[in-house]
DNA sequence: TCTTCACGCGGCGCTGAGCA
DNA sequence: TGCTCAGCGCCGCGTGAAGA
């Protein structure tokens, strides 16, 4: 499918006016689907002084919204313990069709109408990435892939042969020396019942069983799942110490903050969920 | 004397604008 | 590119008044 013809001359003039910088940012908004400021500088503008690199964040993301190929969320002035909040961005159609030029773009939910948990989980993920390509800066290692929803949703047959669904948040690939760590990624918000956790974890051992991601992709990444707190990081371990022990060391559980460097980091012998 | 409440002020993190 | 300033609204803290 292609667009129609003045639209498309439209887009592509619009494409061909645009910086490699302001592609890149699109890509990120793209993959991720919302960012906020504070990641947009991190991830594209890592040079220059603090104040330099935040006036040109700023520059970039309000040339990108006058051109109506993103768009900015509502934003809280003031907070909790003071300060604004930074602001959030996400793709416009118009700014899909710049990136999918000449394909129509899929249509998919614009996240401004979407619930703001769903927000949430989605800026979760977006922080997950930049503190991925933060760790790989400083690790020396390498983000050989980062699959968001719902690229990184596998299909697969169950024991009876009716197609089951496995959603990660995201599937995570670094290149660490001569190894490779692939991971399943579970963004928890604490908002999930731990019946709905261990229903998820069922679904992991499935197609864990089924050897699908191992044909496809020679091994199974192991799984992670990423809290916010202690307590929940305790019940969530609770949970999985409930599953058969051949499919315990499948699982890992971290703090969120802390997440992004276990990731680009090998796992010490025997270490287990 | 102690506790509770209301009020005002400054600081917080971020943005946008203007100037050199 | 560097710097400065104004503005946003909430929070923490200090202060003083009122009540027990």
């Amino acid at each position: 499918m292609t667009a129609p013809i003045g639209a498309a001359a439209r887009i592509a003039r619009l494409r061909r006016s645009m910086s490699e910088l302001d592609l890149t940012a699109l890509n990120s908004l793209d993959r991720l689907r919302l960012l906020t400021t504070n990641h947009v500088q991190r991830l594209h503008l890592a040079t220059g002084s603090p104040a330099t690199r935040s006036r040109r964040t700023r520059a970039l993301l309000r040339r990108l919204t006058d051109r109506g190929l993103v768009v900015r969320l509502p934003r809280d002035i003031g907070g909790h313990r003071a300060g604004s909040a930074t602001s959030t961005f996400c793709l416009t159609r118009l700014g899909q069709a710049v990136l999918t030029a000449p394909e129509v773009p899929p249509r998919r939910r614009m996240l401004w109408q979407t619930k703001p948990y769903f927000q949430d989980h989605m800026l979760a993920v977006a922080e997950l990435y930049v503190g991925l390509v933060e760790a790989c800066r400083d690790k020396n290692a390498e983000l050989l892939a980062f699959e968001a929803e719902p690229t990184c949703w596998r299909r697969f047959s169950g024991p009876g042969g009716e197609t089951l669904i496995l959603k990660p948040d995201a599937v995570v690939r670094v290149g660490t020396g001569d190894f490779e760590l692939a991971s399943f990624i579970e963004v928890d918000l604490g908002t999930e019942s731990l019946p709905t956790i261990h229903r998820k974890c069922q679904v992991y051992l499935r197609y864990w069983r089924s050897g699908q991601e191992q044909r496809d992709h020679g091994v199974f990444p192991r799984v992670w799942w990423l809290v916010h707190d202690l307590a929940r990081l305790k019940a969530i371990v609770r949970v999985v110490g409930r599953l058969p022990s051949d499919a315990q060391p499948l699982f890992a559980i971290a703090l969120t903050e802390e997440a992004a460097d276990q990731l680009v980091q090998l796992p010490a012998p025997g270490d287990t969920a």
